[in-house]
DNA sequence: GAACAATGTTTCATTAATTGGAACATCAAT
DNA sequence: ATTGATGTTCCAATTAATGAAACATTGTTC
């Protein structure tokens, strides 16, 4: 869950931010407490420091608290750091548009796949998976994808700290076979999964690239099996390709020997 | 800018996070030490430490620091503590709609009013306000309709720690005009402004009540001085009343004396 | 391509800040 | 009024953060 770093506050820190989930989003000082195995006092003076500048929250009605505003308005900057939304959005419009499926948006970052943006479909039985939602690296097609082109180092270190926790049926919880499968997914240039982290979904999805080639996010479509068959997961998979692509060469992929040539190149000829 | 907490790591980190603005999105390690006047040696320390929990990240392409992925997890949590926003965006919408004009919804905390939410109009000239941003309270109609109606002795707080910086040709950089400004907002219900924040801006806004009456947020509508016209004003202003109206009401205010019984009594900070 | 300059990284004795047990305060329920 | 639970403050012990300086790396100039 959490690797020492330089400074243990900031360990603290986290630890304690991230007691904060979709799931458990208010605490008590108690609660947090017994689930911490910290003293009282020591983390009461964490909570109050904290709430000095809003990046915790203690809620007046209910005495518990929350994450703060300050964390939402870092937020807000962090996400713009990340212009590859920008530029994915209308792409990731187009493919709803085309697929009539849930689009999502995910990188790799930490041993763990982070939604960084998702578009949905108007079907009133869909896939939803909020922005900012973090998963394990294993399952479904998303994960699996921005997995396999880690590095093998990364691969096994993931296997090793997280496990390959079961998460729904499908879920690969065999490491050989994970293997495997990641192997399968680098040959095909996608990956596809059905059941491996919620009931009744799918996902099918392919890797994005920057400018080195590197892959560096997953756009995936995502969907009801009720609405599935073997032909439209192929038809899904080629219009989810072209999506990748079209964003891969606005991040300025394949322009071929583009920077491959510069570095001897000195722009400074006027001086 | 910051008032010191009961832990000083975290007092540092804060100081080195909110360096990070719309402005100024990448540091590097030398350009952060001497801004913030720390030794390279401590700030280094923080800053890997803060990369190990992704909440800065190191861009491999410049070298440089910028906000990291975790925080736009949080933040994005954050965001769903803030339910006000789901109850809020129909009623936005509605809103843009009835006006053509952008429409913010915006919150008070820590000296600072913070940009929650916000529904743009398609106009190609068109008010744009970042979703998280911050600004300071005393300019513009959103931040004025929120400072009215604070308490007076933070109302004080504000002008002393803050002082009113001139932000735009029309900004109240006069204490006692500011003040009567508020009362007047206070009589009215309503805030309106032009050009105290951008040249070329014009604003309305509207205080949203919570079930218990207190003012948590305010509905604005805002557009370019183009557009303006002194009917439309009163026009916007009157929708803009009954959107705040609205969702005050599906925040539970005035469902009568639910909470009136309570007695009259402000726990004022008796320290 | 050697020398230089600038930026980034590590070390370690000194210093200051965090720690947490325990005492105290507040609140709700009976 | 009494009890029990949760929240808050205190302070001596000890740990953890500090930052000057040495070292390493990267990029630039001649």
């Amino acid at each position: 869950m959490n690797s020492p770093s330089s400074i243990k506050t900031v360990d603290r820190l986290v630890r304690i931010l991230d007691c904060f989930t979709p799931a458990q989003p208010a605490w008590s000082l108690t609660e947090l407490s017994t689930h911490l195995q910290l003293p009282k006092s020591t983390l009461h003076r964490f909570l109050v420091s904290l709430e000095t500048y809003g990046i915790l929250h203690r809620d007046l009605h209910d005495k518990r608290w929350r994450l703060g505003p300050r964390l939402f308005a870092w937020g807000s900057l962090a996400a713009e750091s990340i212009d590859l939304r920008r530029i994915a959005r209308p792409v990731m419009r187009d493919l709803v548009a085309a697929t009539g499926e849930t689009v999502i948006l995910t990188a790799y970052y930490g041993q763990e796949v982070i939604c960084i943006d998702k578009v949905e479909t108007n079907h009133s039985v869909r896939m939803t998976l909020e922005v900012g939602t973090r998963r394990p690296p294993h399952a479904g097609a998303s994960c699996k994808v921005l997995m396999a082109y880690l590095p093998g180092e990364e691969i096994r270190a993931i296997i090793r700290d997280k496990g390959l926790p079961r998460l729904c049926t499908n879920t690969i919880t065999d490491p050989d076979e994970l293997l495997t499968e990641l192997g399968a997914i680098r040959e095909r240039g996608y990956a596809h999964s059905l059941e491996e982290t919620d009931l009744g979904a799918w996902g099918v999805a392919t890797p994005i690239r920057d400018w080195r080639g590197e892959v560096v996010a997953a756009i995936g479509v995502a969907g009801p099996t009720s609405r599935l068959t073997d032909q439209l997961v192929q038809q899904y998979v080629a219009l989810c390709r072209q999506a990748a692509q079209r964003i891969s060469m606005l991040l300025g992929a394949g322009i071929g020997s583009r920077n491959e040539e510069q570095p001897q190149t000195k722009r400074e000829a006027s001086k």
